[in-house]
DNA sequence: TCAGGAATTACCAGATTTGGTAATTGATAT
DNA sequence: ATATCAATTACCAAATCTGGTAATTCCTGA
């Protein structure tokens, strides 16, 4: 009956209090804690146990990036809304990195902050539309290219792969019982596979390609 | 005044009838094609010249990821927007990294819909709530960690990306017009800052610690 | 001014990799 | 049944890399 537990860090008062109102006139959620830093972040969630916080960046003290890290580490099922004025890439991926659950501007509509709140709450991802936009050009980018098929038979990439987990030619040769030339069979195949000419190559292609996971 | 230019893809008849009336309901967008199938994409985005194309991912004779390809290719300033019943994380990796500036699902209110050829059309990047999850999970996994510093000197680095790149010690030499001698005594800096003893090693420790976009 | 780091060059000896050529066995595909 | 491919082993000679030790120059911070 008293809807989605909320606590808000935040470093302008004025903005507190806004947000303390809107979510009072509203019986989906119940504003449980109030604080202008994050400093004593573990300790407000154990006492308030939220179901999503909104977090500011800019604060005193420690960072609302910091906060995250820390929430996330310590109370995994709670959700967390960036709710801040910053849009560069660099806050937002940094954010995300830490594990952030929503990201909207102080510049969005109330009704707005309150429609993410729930999204979060509900496995969602609120993101304000430019930072979505951000957020997958960024996934465009990394994503792997189409997988390059390079016909490796299943042998050739066990051996791919211990090679490019550090193993020189003997190491892998014992490691697969097998001889020292059958390794080198292998890799001569691999080179002329993967069209490259020294291990160097082999492994750089192969992490580039995504061909292993390779940690 | 006559609002979005949208298009449609989809091979299922009713569903465009349906979204054809929707469309035609409101002033805000006009419908300026519809087809079941993308095998003539460049040829109807030519005649019709839309905004936004609204595309089906699994069609006859061409699926909509490779529609998205082609429209990518052909007409960058074109935002499309996929709208299919697949949440899986292939089909909708699949999409982002074709291109699609939006993903939502069949199963969204028509006023979604709507909202999300807006939102697309304006430099958003609508997303379904579980979508959005997927993608924010996914560039967590991917963006680059708390980069260790090994506290390479710049000489170093350079030596250590010319062996990303496939270098031997003799080619970097040429390259940077300095002894192979020399080439050695970086390498074993390098070796000693990043703790490995191999090319392969320090390859795959570069790559993977992201010193290096190494393409 | 002195210590320390960065960049440079040098040499030695041993370990490792590379390219070429060749052969055997077993499985698969046409 | 014949041809192709994967996996295996083998040998040679040349090229390349690795670890150790050492020295010089230049520049910078204490």
């Amino acid at each position: 009956m008293d809807g989605i537990k909320v606590i808000i860090f935040d470093d302008n008062d004025l903005l507190r209090d806004s947000i303390t109102m809107l979510l009072q006139d509203n019986a989906d959620f119940t504003l449980a804690g109030s604080y202008s830093h994050c400093l004593d972040v573990a300790e407000n969630i154990m006492n308030t146990k939220p179901d999503v916080v909104i977090m500011d960046i800019d604060m005193p003290g420690m960072n609302g990036i910091e906060g995250v890290k820390l929430i996330r580490k310590n109370f995994p099922a709670v959700q967390i809304l960036m709710f801040t004025v910053f849009d560069e890439d660099e806050k937002v991926f940094a954010a995300i990195k830490a594990g952030a659950g929503g990201y909207i501007l102080k510049n969005a509509e109330p009704q707005n902050l309150l429609h993410a709140i729930s999204e979060v709450y509900s496995g969602g991802a609120p993101m304000a539309p430019g930072i979505a936009r951000k957020v997958l050009h960024h996934l465009q980018a990394t994503l792997p290219e189409d997988q390059k098929d390079y016909h490796l038979s299943m042998r050739e990439k066990e051996v791919l792969s211990l090679l490019v987990h550090g193993l020189s030619y003997k190491m892998i040769a014992a490691k697969l019982s097998i001889t020292y030339d059958t390794v080198r069979a292998h890799m001569k195949k691999i080179y002329e596979k993967l069209h490259v000419s020294s291990m160097t190559e082999a492994v750089a292609k192969a992490i580039n390609q995504k061909l292993f996971s390779a940690k």
